[in-house]
DNA sequence: AACGACGGTTCAATAAATGAACCGCAACAA
DNA sequence: TTGTTGCGGTTCATTTATTGAACCGTCGTT
């Protein structure tokens, strides 16, 4: 690993709980040299990418990401895009939808919609990372995922965030066979108690699955008729997601969906 | 300069004109050597800060940066709340108002608002790179910049951007003179012809000059009553958005605003 | 006044970045 | 077909930049 790596892997430390980390925390967190830490963040410093608040010179993310991401959106309107896809997608099933993409070894959440049809409703968060062996997202990206990723991410411990997470590699290597044939992976309750979720994986334009688009419910209301509806759609949504991005979905993801959608809608 | 600052200023290659660039080609426009450039492309790619696209892998900005100007923007909302001020000064204005924030040696506009009042307007970019010699805002920031920082934008070669722009150093340091005077800059048909803008400094906590915020209307609109409006709507936004950024106006800014402020609006 | 934790700095030791040359490939021209 | 050019990516000896223990001054607590 290269040292512009270390530098940016202090980045990872940020997040919604913690926003704001000083140099002795960081250099802890990170379990590297105090002056090391001082001098990447000084250079990130230099950049915009994060800056320095308040009396006790804490860190935190920097204005520069905002102009960076601009001009990201401005080369690819992925979330503009996104948008309007899971907007659509919670019109039809009236429950949270949301689009997750690889980053390096995470599943980040990119966007999501909520429905306003339910009183009750799954809710996440901005830039959320959520794990492969747990959500129906992850499950479905690792399905469609080259082996040697999904041994990467299989050979780390895997975190039991419930009473149901499934943690057992080979449990999980067969579920992907399963997604493979479905075409879309499910979750109950493995990531969040009483969340059931639906998922499909997202192509990028050398057909490696980049991401995935997910429907959540609370379980109770997660029965046969929604199920269908929501795969029907899902299977939809990540067909027109992954071509809006520029994309090609997999020769078997394309073959399957073809033929699913090809048959009338029905149980 | 360090590794990593190396590696992000390949970065500072993309923009709104030039979204996605090929290895040679940033090994050109960079200086440095293409094996270079690939290490330092391929540690930003696994962290997500760039992609690679297309038969050609050429490189543009990558999904990363989404998620983490998300957390910048959860931990430090400057984006929403600017949005507010400038919403606020094209209702008094009528006129297209924008904030723009120093990354490095460079201004960009980091949020913008048009009103709907007028059929024609001040149009803006996304993540607009603007000049420091010919604009309002960037004459607001080097008037209330440290000597250094003048003295560093001051001598690169200043380009004549129209008929109109001023490009001698020595005259524009005699204007920032008479900006500190004002407590405002303005610029007539210096960045693009036909537009009057006139601009205030933004200050962070340690009351240094981090930013402008502007008023830009056509130049035959820009008359005294308007002038008028515009100014002291913009002192108001400007400490607003100081404020709101956490952070205080220069000392002699501080006591500028506060006796014009102080004094009933007119001519 | 002594203590510990903090942000920041130093400099010899060393591990990491570097770049010329290379590979295979694709597009194009003769 | 053959030769040329420019591309993305790779190699390895050379050297340059990174590293970390120890240090400084400051601040709040004891």
């Amino acid at each position: 690993m290269g040292t512009v790596s270390k530098a940016l892997s202090l980045l990872n430390y940020f997040n919604l709980s913690r926003q704001e980390i000083g140099l002795a925390e960081l250099a802890r967190l990170s379990g590297q040299n105090k002056a090391t830490v001082y001098r990447h963040m000084t250079e990130l410093l230099e950049h915009g990418l994060v800056e320095q608040v308040g009396s006790d010179r804490q860190y935190r993310l920097g204005p520069a990401l905002i102009k960076l991401s601009s001009l990201r959106e401005a080369a690819a309107p992925t979330r503009e895009v996104s948008k309007k896809i899971l907007q659509m997608l919670n019109e039809k099933t009236c429950e949270t939808s949301h689009l997750s993409m690889i980053a390096g070894t995470q599943l980040n959440v990119t966007a999501y919609s909520y429905s306003s049809r339910h009183g009750t409703r799954v809710t996440m968060e901005d830039a959320e990372v959520i794990s492969f062996h747990s959500t129906s997202s992850g499950l479905a990206v690792l399905a469609y995922s080259e082996a040697h990723f999904q041994d990467q991410i299989l050979s780390r411990p895997l975190e039991k965030r419930t009473a149901f997470t499934i943690t057992d590699p080979t449990k999980i290597r067969d579920m992907l066979d399963r997604i493979r044939d479905q075409g879309c992976a499910e979750s109950v309750s493995g990531f969040e108690e009483d969340v059931h979720s639906i998922a499909c994986p997202v192509f990028n334009a050398a057909r490696d699955c980049i991401g995935a688009i997910a429907v959540a419910a609370p379980v109770a209301r997660m029965n046969t008729d929604l199920k269908d509806i929501t795969k029907d759609a899902l299977f939809k949504a990540s067909l027109e997601i992954t071509q809006l991005m520029g994309g090609f979905p997999a020769h078997d993801y394309e073959a399957l969906t073809g033929r699913i959608l090809s048959t009338p809608l029905s149980g």
